[in-house]
DNA sequence: TAATAAAATGCAAGAGCTTACATTTCTATT
DNA sequence: AATAGAAATGTAAGCTCTTGCATTTTATTA
């Protein structure tokens, strides 16, 4: 009543309960090796008191946090947004808490972002695509955090990934395009440095280009940021610099219904005009007016099977497997054959 | 080479650089108190060991964590997440980390989550709308752990917050919808019980039902969850219960265009048949073909200035200053006069 | 060059928890 | 009622940092 107290502790805890603290500490982690009757008293002080155990203490003292981090690129896009979901669903399930961080798709940052979940105490990492320095990884490495990159799916690295080839899906996507007649293509993507998947997505469209005996480089190319406004201000950039063009390819649903608004605006007819294509399928793809044909990215069940192997490798050591899903295709009304 | 080696610590770089824990330290957190040379020395040491702090032990010897939680309903919506970004941003630009939790519209992980985040030592908290138990409220006290709460603004609590009024803005809104004849309103909301946005929203079409001189009893509503397929139902139930609807209120967009497609689906022409109100203005209601009428939410201001006032407490002491935000409405195609 | 002030560094005591091991208290058995 | 063994509890060391205070080094001035 008198003095500023501070946050209670373990101690205060034990005071009042009348007991040690380390039977305390029992009452919380293991609850039934302590007596009903001393267990009643405790939480009775707890709840008294409005304890609450200090996370770093208990880490620190225990070398387990039970905590999982994942960092992806943004927010802002729902396809991360529900991946996550479904990831941290998984954890939940398992008694495991997720610490998410966001990168806004800088590299800087997401390195700043990996040494600080790490220093939180993450037990593992989830990391979206493999493009990243080895230094971090050597720091990943030395700090004995095992990462699991998702989003991608590439055995030619050592790394193990469960998600899928980007490359692979978005070059049966082209083909079907081509199929469809269109041999001026072009594609609204992000800058592909730091971007192992925008880069993949790329090459599979040259793939099938290659493949249908065209040449890779007929690709008009138009890179940018991801957003609606940056999708729409590209696809004008793509008519006026090819106008010959009859399909765009664009990186995301996010810059495909950016295009599809603009080309409206610009009185292209879509499909009939201009075919427009996305990635990714998120509610907005279905949304849009036209609703738009979309590569559909597995982001629930890459989520899903995440948690799954990452709980798997911290419980029982079992080494992380990689596995690939399937994206799909999705076609609606943003795709038909080529004009003309 | 030889002994299996845990992550290094304080200690280990310490050892490395041939100078004591002290140093290192300060050398981390007061770099211009350490000469240049014996900094050098340091920080090679530190890559050297790909050496990262380890965050609960500062926590605890330093007794301050320059972290903030969050805790939003869902990452699933984007108004949250837009809203989301905002506050971190201005928290990075302080040197602050932001930590988030979701709690997908149930209280008791709100409460699970909001003890998680202050064990995991927040120095403060980014809660969502007032309704809460009081026991919560109690422990964030006992905890010393400042809270604000945003999206909602109320001044008959004591609790200061950073938001608008929801129930004006819909009532704003709602005024305009029966100033266009609409006699037979019909409102599709979240279960409102321990949601107080969705309360205030629902009053405030009540209230402008009583200031047109109509029965507040004659707003049709349809309780469901959140999303997109959940609208959809809900839409096609209103107008199979109350067929004379000739506007449908939405808690959210989501929701809203999720009635949008069904009405579509069902035939009925939006807005000459039925008009369809929003509530927050995230993409997908531009997007919506007819693109939605709907109340926009200022998240990105909110998030801002909420970041900028908790700050201000942490850092400077200053008291939280409520702030109320305007609301505004943006009028697209789903509204239109009642028929006949 | 000696004396003094200022800057740099080191020492060691915590911060709040877990847990191996020691001790006490029960239960069951004879 | 005495005793072995199991169950419950307590003791205290240790997890990795920060920081007040003490000590050493460096710079400055006479």
């Amino acid at each position: 009543m008198s003095k500023e107290q501070p946050t209670p502790t373990l101690q205060d805890v034990a005071t009042a309960a009348k007991v040690s603290t380390a039977t305390v500490s029992r009452c919380l982690n293991f609850p039934d090796q302590v007596k009903e009757k001393t267990r009643t008293k405790v939480l009775k002080a707890i709840k008294m008191l409005s304890y609450s155990p200090n996370f770093g203490a208990r880490a620190m003292a225990s070398r387990r946090t039970d905590t999982i981090g994942a960092i992806i690129p943004t927010m802002g896009n729902a396809v991360f947004a529900r991946g996550l979901q479904a990831f941290q669903d998984e954890l939940h399930l398992h008694g495991f808490t997720m610490l998410v961080a966001s990168t806004s798709y800088r590299e800087d940052i997401e390195e700043e972002q990996i040494r600080a979940l790490v220093g939180r105490g993450a037990d593992a990492l989830l990391l979206i695509g493999h493009a990243r320095s080895p230094e971090i990884y050597r720091f990943l490495e030395a700090q004995a955090v095992p990462a699991l990159v998702t989003w991608a799916f590439d055995t030619s690295l050592s790394r193990p990934s469960i998600g899928f080839d980007n490359q692979k899906a978005m070059c049966r996507m082209a083909k079907k395009v081509i199929d469809l007649g269109h041999r001026n293509l072009a594609l609204v993507s992000a800058e592909t440095i730091l971007n192992d998947r925008a880069k993949a997505r790329q090459l599979g469209i040259e793939d099938a280009l290659v493949a249908a005996n065209l040449c890779a480089k007929t690709l008009h190319i138009v890179k940018t940021t991801y957003g609606i406004e940056e999708g729409a201000t590209a696809f004008e950039q793509v008519m006026k610099a090819a106008p010959q063009t009859t399909a765009v390819f664009c990186g995301n649903d996010v810059l495909a219904v950016g295009a599809l608004r603009r080309a409206r605006e610009l009185g292209f007819k879509v499909p009939q005009d201009v075919s427009i294509i996305g990635f990714d399928d998120i509610e907005l793809a279905e949304i849009a007016y036209p609703a738009l044909t979309t590569v559909h990215v597995p982001h629930r069940e890459m989520g899903r099977r995440a948690g799954e192997a990452l709980i798997k490798l911290l419980n029982e050591g079992t080494q992380i497997e990689a596995v690939e899903l399937e994206a799909s295709l999705v076609f609606r009304d943003t795709l038909a054959p080529a004009r003309n």
